[in-house]
DNA sequence: CAAAAACTTAAACGATTGTTTGAAACAGCT
DNA sequence: AGCTGTTTCAAACAATCGTTTAAGTTTTTG
């Protein structure tokens, strides 16, 4: 049922030169390429509407049908052309640094720098954030390519700086800690706006000053700790140390 | 235009006796109220279909505009019923202690459970975390009633927890650091269930182990740390100290 | 009990969705 | 030119959306 009466799917035109990106050249199908993304990140899979797309591409309705197939053929294109140009303007910071300390601090900077860059292709970070909210299919592969090798940097990164022995689900708990403070500037981007007044957030919240903040806050949680107590240890040196609960 | 025709687009009936939770009693507004919320959840405002949220109501999908004018009405009730009945739910613990440190830990705990809890009611979650990512005119609203209460306890338990003479923003990326960790643990939910394995999920990701280590995290952070210098003072002690880039 | 108000219902409305159609325009070839 | 295969296009397709209508049913009221 699905599978359309076009002549392919995928295969049509196999012409993937993706040269400029501007709107008014190129072949069809590249335009539409280039016009999906922006539009698929603003509006999420499900309420981008092919009529738009083919509208800000300058280009029939059909066209997507003839060229992909249809909208998800579309979109799994729009992902997989994601991946490659992410790897490039993103190359991951270099562990090889006998520092650890500038070493976690770059890979906080690459991080905010994913989530808080306005260029004209912030659409890339906002698709990727809907995909976890509203997995598609391509969900799984998004994770291993994307999120896995710089969550283990961060791992391996983390296990320089803390003091030997520290337990493997301790470490990456500390990374999560580190990446989830750095999405959180994006993810609740919206509601910081509405709690911090305008003027306090250029001052403040750029990614210098953000980078910063995380980096100090990591690096003192990570080597200040007594990781050899395993359990509420934040508790002991307290005027009166009761039960937590 | 925009104005209904029907009697009004709030009032018909004041009769706002939610008793039952179930799907077979209670008037059809209440049932309605009932389905939506999951609805609303699950597919998101424009995602969710009055014929879906009335079907699962057992309700005609012309009682929604009856009850409550149009679709965005019926959504900014759900809305507003969800705030009363999570102020009950999760009463916000009092800062009245004497330790702040237990403060502190009773605000993360508070925090984790409102991201993990999966109850019958997890839906009032999601939909929160939807409004951050596609807001509605009623984004703002949330904000201010749920989100800001909890940020100035955190901001004000963090002051108590610092040393005197931190400056106000410094506080607050502080309080921001803590929401970001355990909004990651819903947010990222499902990149997490890729990145760890099954087994070591159920072992380090409750409630109770996360919002320890949150709590370590933050804690010898927000003590252990030279608030004096405001710049880069994680690259004091180390072997070598260049430039950060 | 009737008149009135409140409520529910099946059916339809216009608009918009993804997708398909069949003809027109273009390409490269002998 | 003539033919062939590829690509574009305006138009229409069926499905679904939120909303409305007008006729029913129930409940309240006098």
């Amino acid at each position: 049922m699905p599978e359309p009466l076009t002549p392919s799917p995928e295969s049509p035109p196999s012409t993937a030169q993706s040269g400029r990106s501007s709107d008014r050249c190129g072949g069809t199908r590249a335009r539409i390429l280039v016009a999906a993304g922006p539009v698929f990140a603003a509006r999420g899979y499900d309420g981008a509407t092919v009529r738009e797309i083919c509208s800000a591409a300058s280009v029939n309705v059909a066209s997507v049908g003839y060229h992909f197939g249809d909208k998800l053929g579309l979109y799994r294109t729009v992902i997989q052309d994601l991946r490659l140009a992410r790897a490039k303007r993103f190359p991951a910071p270099n562990t090889n640094s006998d520092d650890p300390r500038k070493t976690f601090h770059e890979l906080v900077k690459t991080l905010l720098a994913r989530m808080l860059t306005s260029e004209d292709a912030a659409w890339e970070t906002e698709l990727l954030l809907r995909e976890m909210q509203n997995p598609t299919p391509v969900f799984e592969s998004i994770v291993e390519e994307f999120f896995r090798p710089l969550f283990e940097q961060l791992v391996e990164t983390t296990k320089l700086l803390a003091k030997t022995g520290v337990p493997e689900p301790r470490l990456q708990q500390l990374a999560f800690s580190t990446v989830g403070q750095c999405l959180y500037y994006r993810v609740g981007a919206r509601a910081i706006q509405v709690l911090i007044p305008e003027q306090q957030l250029q001052l403040h919240y750029g990614i210098d000053s953000l980078s910063r903040h995380i980096t100090s806050v990591m690096l003192a949680a990570i080597e200040d700790m007594d990781w050899s107590n395993p359990t509420a240890e934040f508790l002991h040196d307290a005027s009166h140390s009761p039960k937590v609960d």
